[in-house]
DNA sequence: TGTTGTCGGTACGCTAACGTACATAAGGAT
DNA sequence: ATCCTTATGTACGTTAGCGTACCGACAACA
């Protein structure tokens, strides 16, 4: 881990990988955020592989600038901290989600999320990049689509996602979405755009 | 929150609630954490509702010593910090093993894990409080625990689960509980002997 | 313009777990 | 000893999502 990105128009996943050879995210960050979580808890060493899946502008620290402000300037700890608060929480809300919500509301939340920290209405993702985020089948992904697409909340092209109407989404998507926003403008303020 | 609490021999619970008035465990705190967390991440106030699950030793400081101490030792810190990163570490695990992982895998980590911070191998839990705990059905949880049962990896009494083999609940659970292990050795170091 | 690899739609049977409900059993209280 | 509450066993039909497979369609590029 040589050094430390705050997202600020991009948004980057941290994955975690199964015996099984199967990826997942375990975390979607954005302006909200930062990667990796570890150097701010007494760790060079990252648990997670993190990747940038949609590229656009970083804030990048080195490790040594980035332990070196968290030591040294309260103002700057303070937010790190906040931001891992944050984190923590969203990781909680999305067990829960995970187990109980669909993949209709789940997706829904996923795009609400990618669409508020890209902040545009269409990007560029496959079923299958969605199903590896969500961890479920490639099929599943198609499936809830469409029904999304039916009820004029998102319209496709291949490879290609657009967001009809957010509210639409908002409508379909869990309380999780609202839950985890409230969280962020809790710990971040409301000045920061990006949900989890 | 008034206090911050380490559990030595207790196990703690940090609960979230859905809208429908479910609630779940978003995390069990034993030995290898504390509560709350957000007590070292720049809030006095916790975004989650903590209790103690099962009474037994725990190191309480009040807030402003804890934050006095996260202030001024930096050995104390380290230890704090690194206890977040497992934190994270293991609630990341925990939303894949909760979308992937059977009831029956996912019911003996939670029994191996709990064994292991109480330091004993029986327990009063009925059924119910573990399918709150797990987030499934009662129903749900007699089934799986009649398998462990018949697997041999279990005993049962009204109102009380005894474990007689640790490694046969071993090999029926899922990696996620080696992994988180793992997790905490790498941040705590292998001396504490509890899992997540 | 034709070929080829990628992407999306759909279909099949299958399984884990669901929500619900009811009956039995254990054990403390009277 | 009996009652009564609480815990457990079990059963039913239902459902979301699985794994797999196959085919058509798009688009890039030769």
């Amino acid at each position: 881990m040589a050094n430390v990105d705050f997202p600020v128009s991009a948004l980057m996943s941290v994955m975690g990988l199964l015996q099984s050879g199967v990826t997942y995210e375990v975390a979607s960050v954005g302006g909200e955020g930062f990667v990796e979580v570890d150097a701010a808890l007494e760790s060079d060493i990252a648990l997670r592989s993190a990747s940038c899946q949609f590229p656009g502008d970083v804030v990048r620290m080195s490790l040594g600038n980035f332990q070196h402000a968290l030591t040294w300037s309260r103002a700057f700890a303070v937010g790190v901290r906040r931001a891992v608060r944050a984190r923590i929480f969203i990781t909680e809300q999305t067990q829960i989600c995970n187990l109980r919500h669909t993949v209709p509301q789940r997706l829904s939340r996923w795009l609400l999320v990618a669409s508020e920290r890209l902040a545009r209405e269409e990007f560029s993702v496959t079923h299958e990049f969605l199903a590896t985020i969500l961890g479920v089948r490639r099929a599943g992904v198609t499936i809830a689509l469409a029904q999304l697409q039916s009820a004029g909340a998102i319209a496709q092209r291949r490879g290609i996602i657009a967001i009809r109407s957010a509210d639409r989404l908002a409508e379909i998507t869990c309380e999780c979405y609202a839950e985890c926003r409230a969280a962020i403008d809790e710990s971040l303020g409301p000045g920061i755009e990006s949900v989890g």
